[in-house]
This record gives C-alpha cells, sequence and structure tokens, in this order.
DNA sequence: TTTACATTTGCAACAATGTCGCAATTATAT
DNA sequence: ATATAATTGCGACATTGTTGCAAATGTAAA
C-alpha cells in the first residue's frame, strides 16, 4: 500500500509498473540502475519505460541519484532533503547511503548557486571489509 | 615541454597522442570527456585510444575522475590529493574544480574503508549566474 | 645506428547505457 | 460509460565504453 500512496501523494498516475518499481526501492537499501531493478522484477518490463519511470522519479522527487563513476546512473529513495553521503564499495560495487553522516561547513565561492549535490565515498563497506 | 616532462616523470611511453591529450588537459580548467578532448585535438584520434589513454592516466594518478551524472564520465588533472569539490553547472555543463573550498568534518561509520572521494555540487556557476 | 623487444595505436566489432517517436493501452475525472 | 490525458511497449537510434588483433611506434641495448 506504501507504494501507491506515495505516487498518489506525488500526483502521479499509479500505474502497475510504477508501483513494482517503487516497491523495489522501498525494501532496498543500496542504489538502483535500471539494470538493477530490471533484474528484480518478477517479470521483465521494457528498459525505455524503467528509463522514463526512473525519470518521473527523479523529477518529483521521489528519488534521487548518486554519482556513479564507471557505472550506469544509481537511484535511491529521497528520504531527507538534508544533504548526506553516499558509499560505493569497490568490492559488492553497492552504492548505499550513509544518511547519518552529514557534510557541512563549506561554502561556495562568490556566485555560485548550488542546486543539489552528490557526495560520494569510494572504498570497502563495513560488509566487505573483514 | 611540460607534457612530455609530466609523461617521463610518470614513466610512460611518450607518444604523440599521449603528449596532445596531456597538453589539453594543462590548459583546461574544467573537467574533460572523450568527446571534450575529442573536440579539442587538432586532428581526430581513435575513441578506443583516448579511452585507453585516460585509462592510463588515471592509473598512474596524473589525473583522476569526477562524479558525472548524466554525462560521460569527466577526468581533471591531479593537482593536490586533498579532498575537495566539483562543481557541475548545469547552464554551461562545464564540470570545474573548487579546489579552494576543503570538505572536512565528517567521520565514516565504523568498518567503512575509504579510498578515494568524489564529492560534486550541482548548480550554476559564477560565469552563468547573472 | 641498427636491432630487438615491449608498448601503443588504429580498426572493427561489440556491449552497455540511454533517448525518442509513435501507435496502442491504461488511468483518471466527469 | 465516456472522453481525455498520461503511460506503455516497440523499434530504431545515439552515446559511451571495451576488447582482440595486426601494424606501427617507442625504448633500450649492442
Amino acid at each position: 500500500m506504501k507504494a501507491k500512496e506515495l505516487l498518489d501523494n506525488y500526483n502521479l498516475y499509479i500505474t502497475e509498473g510504477r508501483v513494482n518499481i517503487l516497491d523495489i526501492f522501498l525494501k532496498s537499501n543500496v542504489g538502483l540502475s535500471e539494470k538493477d531493478i530490471q533484474d528484480r522484477l518478477s517479470k521483465k518490463s521494457d528498459r525505455a519505460t524503467i528509463y522514463r519511470t526512473l525519470k518521473v522519479f527523479k523529477e518529483t522527487g521521489i528519488v534521487h541519484h548518486v554519482s556513479a563513476v564507471g557505472s550506469a546512473t544509481k537511484y535511491v529513495l529521497k528520504k531527507e532533503p538534508q544533504e548526506h553521503l553516499h558509499f560505493k564499495c569497490t568490492k559488492c560495487r553497492n552504492i548505499s547511503c550513509l544518511a547519518d553522516i552529514q557534510i557541512s561547513g563549506y561554502e561556495l565561492p562568490q556566485g555560485y548557486k548550488k542546486i543539489e549535490s552528490n557526495f560520494l565515498i569510494i572504498g570497502i563497506c563495513n560488509e566487505c571489509n573483514n
């Protein structure tokens, strides 16, 4: 029910495809690319549709994308508006959201205006670090 | 002469192609993708060769890549080892390095190990902001 | 300088990622 | 139930990136 509510809150058409994708996001704690989503869907969907869904989700603010160097763009549910870190593990290749860590104390030079930010740390995550 | 010296310092074969690409990096203050480099070369080069050159430059530490969401991966000359910001302008689409701004005061959760970081701010740069 | 060897280049083929137009389908409001 | 607006699926295509291999080039050693 959560997914439908969310779509409704954001004033989006409630379609089966969108509900399925949103359910996947709700269950995942790592960033997801089109392919990641495809792999988690019970039945294959059209690639273009998924890309368009991700675009809509991003434009409405349901998800945001995390910087993914050397891989397809990954998306995560937008939880808090605050600035925070994403962590990409070089072993398991997951990108997750370190929501607890806040970045602050920097100021952009004169004339620059921030719209959004993507802070990515690359390294070994706690699960792969043994 | 600077480019050849650099290649020599890094113990790389000094080839015309590498010198040309490195010259472009030395003259640019924004991040460059394969296509950006291609556009700046006086004569077209092979795409695969440029990708391989970028790979070598990155592995040897001459350049590093900056997170580029929604565009091809961009590379910049590695200047200081310190952590710093990259800024992507939504108007001119340039990615530049805000070397003056330092990020600090965050700590990763237990078990996480940082290898490198990519801090990207997206917004309007000072040149487009008028 | 010439030779020998290692590395790089150019080409072609291919894989992955992403976009777009359009007709058919589906969701929503009346 | 119907009209209308939005979404989907398909196919074609663009961009970004990788790989194998033969030819060309760079480097070191004689």
